[in-house]
Formats: structure tokens, C-alpha cells, sequence
DNA sequence: CCTCAGTTTTGAAGGGTTCAAAATAATGGC
DNA sequence: GCCATTATTTTGAACCCTTCAAAACTGAGG
């Protein structure tokens, strides 16, 4: 078996059409090891194990990623751009208002109670994105700020 | 009596603790006309009546505003910031995902259900913000994209 | 009317992101 | 396994939105 071993993050790549690049497979697996970072933060992932990937690569794999639904983008207030692998089950996120740190929050109550406004002003209503903004554990017992 | 006449905005300012200058009295007539407008949008108006009013000037008045609790900013994904009078109230918002055309909405379910998360992931929380995405009266009806 | 702090103007820089052409590398077929 | 094809990445630059900073100005109180 002189074949690839580990793969998968490769075959994942290859069973949503996109080819298992070394770089696309870094970025998966810093998404894997850090939820929510910016493009910057995987770059800096990435470059510990590539250190030729540019920044822009990182921009397409992230970009291709979320095209092909592999990967999720979210961008709170005053943020740059997160990613997350995690799709397809809709939760949302809780921001913490001074270090920017996020948390997966599931729905509130059952399955989507937020997704039926009372008046939509006449808008087809697709998707509803919860924000909750807070404080991390860290910055809540931290001194002043 | 010869001191101002309309004023509404001047005591609206002063009354917040802010000079009540022409062009934040400009800004907060080109908002009310103009709800949901970014700041390019409410230089553009502001213009129209204040020739030489700079971007800059608009981006702080804006700033101060919000600082002042008059105008509320919010940040939809992939749109620059936009501005809105409409405070105090926990409304949210609709946001074409086509034309980026924003609405207001109303808190789905009474008080504010979307306000109790079921797991906080150990964050305090504070305020929660929800945004729908959807498609406008206009795009709905438009051919293709 | 004058003074002083608060605002705006002017000019520039910054972060995050996207664009474009050329070089490179991953597939599928031979 | 080797080639050709086409997707990806590299490289280098530009873009938009927003903020910063110093100097000129203006509103509000005395």
C-alpha cells in the first residue's frame, strides 16, 4: 500500500467536485483544529505545515470551500470573515463583544422559532441568522477593559 | 421671534448632549428619509443640501450618533455599514440577499425569544440580533440573476 | 461679541478582500 | 507511468470601506 493514507480530508474534497490540493487539505484541517478563525488565522495554520501557501490561496480554498458547502461563512459586526466546517445543521453564534471570541449556540427553543417573523415587509423569507453578543468566560472574570 | 424655527433635530442633538451643527442636523433629516443608509448613501443625500460637507464629516457624525444612542448601526454580511434612527426598540432586520434592500422586523414572538439560547457555551450574554435574509418584493419578481 | 472646546476639513493611511495574468499541479486517458 | 487538459496557486496589484491626524473652523456659553 504505497497509496495515500489518512485522505480524509481528500476524499471529502473529491466527493463535492473539488481537487484535494495540499493546500484546500491544510486549510480543512486548521478548520478542523481552530472553529471560527479568520482567513488570517488560517494562513498562519496553514503556513506551519506550507510555508510556500500564499494568503490569497488561502482566500480561494476558503472561498471554494464555502461555494461547494463544505464550509460555512460568518461575519459578525466589526469582524473580519469566520469559517467553520460546521453546515447544514443551522445553529448560530455567540460573540463575545471584547476579544471577538465565537461560541456555537444550537437553536433556542427546538427547531427554528426565530425563523417566523410576525411581518416580513413583504420579503420572501429564505434562512435567519442568530447573533448573540456577550462576553466569553475569560473577559467576564477578567479585570476592566 | 426670531430664533429657529423647525428645531426638531437641534433639540434632538442638544438633548443628547451634542452641538447641534447643519450637517448632523443634515445627516439626521437624510436618515429619516433614508432609513438603512450607509454612509456613502447619506453623504450623497447630505450633499444635496451641504455641498461641502465631507465623507469624513458624514462618518463621524454617524459615529457620534450611534455613540449617542440617536442611530443604531448594523452590519449585514457582505454590506457596508448602515444606519438607522429607529433605537430603543429590539427590532430586527430583513436583508435582500440579491439587492442588499433592508427591512425592518418586528421580534418574531412577543418579548424576545430569541433572547435564551439553550446552551451559552459559558458566555454571559447580553443583547441577541437577528438577521433575515431573504429576497425583496422587487427581486422576487425580477427575471433572472 | 469673544473665547474655547467641540467639529469639520483636508489629506492620508489602514485592514480585509478581491482581481488578473502567468506559473504550477492534480486529474483522467493513453 | 506519462501527457495533456484544466483547475489552482502564485505573484503583484488594486479595491472599498473605514479610521487616523493636524489644521481650520464654528457653535454655545459667558
Amino acid at each position: 500500500m504505497t497509496t495515500t493514507r489518512p485522505g480524509t480530508e481528500r476524499d471529502l474534497l473529491r466527493s463535492a467536485g473539488l481537487r484535494a490540493t495540499e493546500q484546500r487539505v491544510a486549510v480543512l484541517r486548521a478548520l478542523e483544529s481552530n472553529p471560527h478563525a479568520d482567513a488570517q488565522g488560517v494562513f498562519d495554520v496553514v503556513r506551519s505545515e506550507l510555508p510556500d501557501t500564499s494568503l490569497q490561496a488561502v482566500y480561494g480554498v476558503l472561498s471554494a470551500l464555502t461555494d461547494a458547502g463544505l464550509a460555512r461563512r460568518i461575519e459578525p459586526a466589526g469582524s473580519p470573515a469566520r469559517y467553520e466546517l460546521r453546515v447544514g445543521d443551522n445553529h448560530h453564534h455567540i460573540v463575545c463583544s471584547r476579544c471577538g471570541a465565537i461560541g456555537d449556540v444550537d437553536c433556542a427553543v427546538g427547531a427554528a422559532p426565530c425563523l417566523t417573523p410576525a411581518e416580513t415587509s413583504g420579503f420572501t423569507l429564505t434562512t435567519a441568522e442568530v447573533t448573540y453578543w456577550g462576553l466569553c468566560p475569560d473577559c467576564a472574570t477578567a479585570p476592566l477593559g
